[in-house]
DNA sequence: GTGAAAGCGCTAACAT
DNA sequence: ATGTTAGCGCTTTCAC
């Protein structure tokens, strides 16, 4: 099969004049001003002349042009979501919250990225974007990156996971700390004493802090911290899976392992996998049997927790647009993925 | 582990009045223009006055306006993207190949969505949203839907996959016919006969040309078409695990199942290790062992497809952007996943 | 080297 | 019910 597999790229070129909103009026033969009354459904023009303005805009094709609209309106019926890249599992994670959210919704989304963290090395980057779409094109903004400073804008803006505890604006972030921290005090509840974690890159908040929630409750349960037991993932599948293998071929393997996060847990899934562990019958459950009804985690669940933070916060985003007075919300959600007893499964097979 | 697992939503209300190009030409002492003219890097500004405004530049927080921006100058160094929704697998592939040409890029980004393919029941919504964001704030736009219009604008475009072979404008469709071929000749020169097939919906284009694909390579072997081994999926995962059991529930059961999308193929993956299938060590091979090298398929490479469509389209609209000449090309790509013998195996499992 | 002035396509008073 | 007018924030001649 030499070419069973092509794209064609098939070439054309082309080029108009764009038409523009006095093109109707003159084709129309009436003034800008009524075009733009029926552009924007007002009720005080002439059934007649509506109709027939549509019917030009129809032939015409025109479309207007969001720059000139967002110049003179407050509204233009969007929102913007700046994200550093579009191609990782986090971002997904987000777009599929926000999608939700922007489907259910009168909006649409206008989604702004570089592609790449590190392009556009200038000092405020953040500020720059949120200002480039808030203060014209979008209704307000949300925005998903490292953000390390408070700035000030005019545009209704939420933050998504923000390096800072408290930004100057409304955020929506992870109970990383106290996540973890629960997650632990659970295994340990079982009985366990020897618990597996796998971390997440350092330089990440997140990870930091959930890292901190699992030292914390080894101390506050008297169990002495063995270093061996911690190993750095980058909360990816891959990795974690590395890690899990590493952990499972300790001297004295762990009897449970806490990956720090819902991909790092797949790869301790696959680990376990491939040691033999039984594999409960529907492939989204995690040996999860024995947990209260509220925490039952499956893989959907947790796939849900960023996605959620997303629609959350693209809900919070239109009650500020549309200037409703936003409280401080609590909202049960699942942080983390906890593989329990995988490694002495392990031994016995 | 009663609210182990939160997220809260912080709240913050603030406002601000947008700082424009005359405020800092205020603060600066100097004109509008002069200030324009160091925003576009312009050489004909004194070196002092220029680091001057920049210095108020700084000091103010100020950005340009894009929608004021665009208005006037015909670059703005920003590319369209129009997807329907951006949840999807789909989505997601073809965004990875994007973000990977943007992030190479100078370009950036910006990716319209209404979320939802229903939403917006206009006559020709794709239109619409191409004029929205090209004939305004982007220097040219890619268009992923199910565009069965040809229209016409004045901004560059470049198409993935649209419904018809020949739109107005450059397009980059896969071949899907062909390659359905290819991969059938590929199972009938293996010896099978009895070959399974799991189909897309059939409102899709690329399907219905995959599914005659399928049949036209059986009547060109000369094998009777069963109806029965013709199962309709709907390129998920979840449906298609289905679909196989179907499959393998049969009377007759086939030799071999090709599943018209790396999803389905996943699902199949699923479906056969349900049945007890021994799977390959590397999770990511699904038993294509015995392919020549070129068409050594995995779940990496397939899951690559999609995303080169991306990136070629994107590579594409630069060259057209720039105003380069087009021409046709041919890039050799895997458009499917072809699950071999998992029928057998299973029998002898 | 810099400012004044004219628009880009549109909306929103203000007229009529 | 419709036209006239004045900008929105910016770039770009065209003067000085």
């Amino acid at each position: 099969m030499p070419n069973s597999l092509t794209f064609i790229i098939a070439a054309m070129q082309q080029r108009k004049h764009s038409v523009t909103i006095s093109d109707v009026a003159k084709a129309a033969g009436v003034s800008v001003s009524t075009v733009s009354r029926v552009l924007n459904g007002k009720d005080d023009v002439a059934k007649e002349t509506e109709l027939h303005i549509q019917e030009v805009i129809q032939k015409l094709e025109y479309t207007s042009s969001l720059a000139a609209r967002s110049m003179r309106s407050e509204k233009t019926n969007m929102i913007g979501l700046i994200m550093p890249d579009i191609a990782g599992a986090y971002a997904r994670e987000i777009m599929l919250g926000v999608n939700r959210a922007i489907a259910e919704s009168d909006h649409d989304l206008l989604l702004f990225t570089t592609g790449d963290v590190r392009k556009h090395e200038t000092a405020s980057r953040e500020q720059q974007y949120v200002s480039m779409l808030g203060n014209s094109i979008t209704d307000g903004v949300i925005i998903v990156a490292p953000v390390t400073e408070v700035f000030s804008v005019e545009t209704p803006i939420v933050s998504i996971d923000p390096v800072m505890g408290h930004p100057g604006y409304p955020a929506i972030h992870a109970t990383n700390y106290q996540g973890a921290l629960d997650a632990m005090n659970y295994l340990i509840g079982l009985g366990h004493r020897r618990i597996g974690f796998i971390a997440g890159r350092p330089e990440l908040e997140s990870a930091v802090r959930r890292l901190r929630g699992y030292q914390d409750a080894l101390k506050q349960a008297n169990i002495e911290l063995d270093e061996s037991l911690i190993v750095t993932g980058d909360f990816t599948t891959g990795t974690a899976e590395e890690c899990a293998r590493q952990l499972m071929d300790l001297q004295e393997p762990p009897t449970a392992i806490f990956a720090a996060n819902d991909q790092s847990a797949i790869g301790v899934y696959h680990a376990a996998l491939e040691r033999g562990l039984r594999i409960p019958e529907d492939m989204s459950l995690i040996g999860f049997d024995n947990l209260p009804e509220a925490a039952y985690l499956n893989l959907t669940t947790i796939d849900q927790f960023l996605s959620e933070m997303g629609y959350q916060a693209t809900k919070t985003l239109f009650q500020l647009i549309e200037g409703k007075p936003l409280e401080k919300q609590i909202q049960q959600m699942p942080t983390h993925l906890v593989v329990r007893n995988s490694c002495r499964e392990i031994k016995a097979g």
